[in-house]
DNA sequence: TGAAATGTTGGGGCG
DNA sequence: ACGCCCCAACATTTC
């Protein structure tokens, strides 16, 4: 049929400018019609601070779709049912979409494209959300690579990946629309307490958001990028990572235009500088290999010794404290409440945190990858899974497991005024520099002039750091001897 | 993208 | 003057 509208399906490439499905849909000379659905029946569906998140970038997408003389129809349900039902009422004959690379997704996304075709429809997708898709970057042995700095190398000589193409100016309309739930319909705003005050003063979601982030960020940030993104009291990094989970930017616009940065000569010889970030934006394509051949990533740990690891079952308190933020270890505390009250942590923080959680608490690795998967609005599963695993010691290119971080070094050193602390942990922001990393250790007159009762009005830590280093490395030890009983002959890659 | 334990070196105090 | 010891400071090894 001349006339037949496709549909445009997002997901999580919320945006219109380097949009390759939607250019791709425009491009048949037909009308367009844009559709985003909410399909909770899949695994992983988003968490709570995730659809916060949602929400408002619909609300962005809508506004941006319907000055194109577009509108975008919202619907829920199982994604092949919806589409069927929008198929029949429409009429349309093609369905365009950007690909997910989430285990669940491409189950299902390749059963809806199989369908669509055996009766004759159009089904396509594309790529919107990686530099280079799993499939297209393997070692010389046709293997996926296991070690981020081959990955890297082999990554970074495929550059560039592509003139990142611009917004269509307007989007050709059907005769009628189909009906549309209401973004509110969805419920994706907190129910109960609304925990989001704090996430609406942090963000700005959406693709003009988004933008704006990364604008700002390449004007301004990237030339110190490689000196300050360790610094949590430093606004020092991108913060790009819910824009680029949401798809309201895509990594390709991101290296454009830091190469073009890069390619101006505006960065005065900070070119290392800028390299770091762009070793950081693949380190995330490196998850979603690592998620894409290892698609137990999630929950199973991929060095298989970890099976048998000692995690402590009975953790529902220490697990609580973390969670909280009532450690007794400022560092950690500040961290855990920043991603409670804005929805994001820093990720020098985070590794402190993850640390903290697997190793002194023994708690699962799972555990605190659920906890993020929920209160991050950043949360990703490529990302989130692969970088617990690597926490943890059990994950691809992994920190060895004996790499125990010490919260009070690990403070000292990143927040060396304590500011971090202080903004975060605010009953402890009259205690002196000296000892705001450990407040335990400071004179009854420092505390009791900074007006801190250990126990009371902060707690005591949960446990003391070399009990907890000690009892990690003995846990270590259990496994590292348990498989080499079970497993004699050890695989060539586990010999590293 | 660690920290702690252990080893080495060399300057200076001191008898 | 000389050797001895102490102990930062730095380097290396181990976890």
């Amino acid at each position: 049929m001349p006339s037949s509208p496709a549909i445009v399906w997002f997901r999580q490439d919320l945006r219109l400018t380097d949009n390759p499905a939607l250019q791709a849909a425009k491009a048949r000379g037909r009308p367009v019609i844009p559709v985003f659905i909410l399909d909770d029946t899949i695994d992983w569906a988003p968490g709570g601070a995730s659809r916060w998140w949602l929400r408002h970038s619909l609300t962005q997408l809508q506004a941006a779709l319907a000055t194109a003389g577009s509108r975008l129809t919202i619907r829920r349900g199982r994604s092949a049912d919806v589409l069927e039902a929008l198929i029949a009422e429409t009429g349309a004959d093609g369905v365009y979409w950007n690909r997910l690379y989430e285990p669940a997704a491409i189950r299902r996304d390749t059963a809806i494209k199989a369908s669509l075709r055996d009766r004759g429809l159009q089904a396509r997708s594309f790529n919107a959300s990686l530099l280079v898709e799993p499939g297209d970057i393997l070692t010389a042995t046709g293997s996926p690579y296991r070690v981020y700095t081959p990955f890297w190398r082999a990554l970074s000589a495929m550059a560039p990946f592509g003139e990142p193409s611009g917004a269509p100016h307007a989007l050709p309309a059907p005769e009628g629309w189909p009906t549309s739930e209401s973004i509110d319909m969805l419920r994706l705003q907190p129910s109960g307490p609304d925990w989001s005050t704090g996430l609406a003063s942090t963000w700005q979601p959406g693709e003009a958001g988004a933008h704006q982030r990364l604008t700002q960020f390449v004007r301004n940030g990237l030339g110190h990028y490689k000196t300050r993104r360790n610094r949590p009291d430093i606004d020092g990094t991108a913060s790009l990572s819910p824009h680029l989970h949401w798809g309201e930017v895509g990594p390709r616009q991101v290296w454009h235009a830091v190469s073009e940065r890069l390619g101006r000569g505006e960065l005065n010889g900070r070119e290392a500088q800028a390299e770091v970030f762009l070793k950081e934006l693949v380190w995330r394509e490196f998850s979603y290999h690592l998620l894409y051949h290892f698609p137990t990533l999630p929950d199973t740990p991929l060095n298989g010794r970890f099976a048998a690891f000692p995690w402590i079952d009975d953790h529902h308190a220490a697990l609580r404290a973390w969670q909280r933020g009532q450690t007794g270890y400022p560092i950690v505390d500040a961290g855990m409440r920043q991603l409670w009250q804005t929805g994001w942590m820093h990720n020098r923080v985070r590794m402190v945190v993850a640390s903290f959680l697997t190793k002194h608490l023994l708690v699962p690795w799972q555990a605190g990858a659920e906890w993020f998967w929920d209160t991050l609005v950043d949360a990703d599963l490529a990302s989130n899974s692969a970088s617990w695993q690597w926490v943890a010691g059990c994950g691809a290119d992994a920190a060895p497991y004996f790499r125990i971080f010490n919260p009070v070094l690990q403070g000292q050193k990143f927040d060396p005024l304590g500011a971090y602390v202080s903004r975060w942990v605010p009953e402890l922001d009259r205690l002196p520099e000296s000892v705001i990393h450990c407040p335990w250790q400071a004179k009854p007159d420092v505390l009791a002039r900074a007006g801190v009762r250990l126990g009371t009005t902060y707690p005591q830590p949960i446990i003391d750091h070399q009990f907890a280093r000690r009892r990690a490395l003995a846990a270590y030890e259990r496994i590292k001897s348990e498989v080499t009983t079970m497993n004699p002959e050890r695989s060539p890659e586990l010999a590293l």
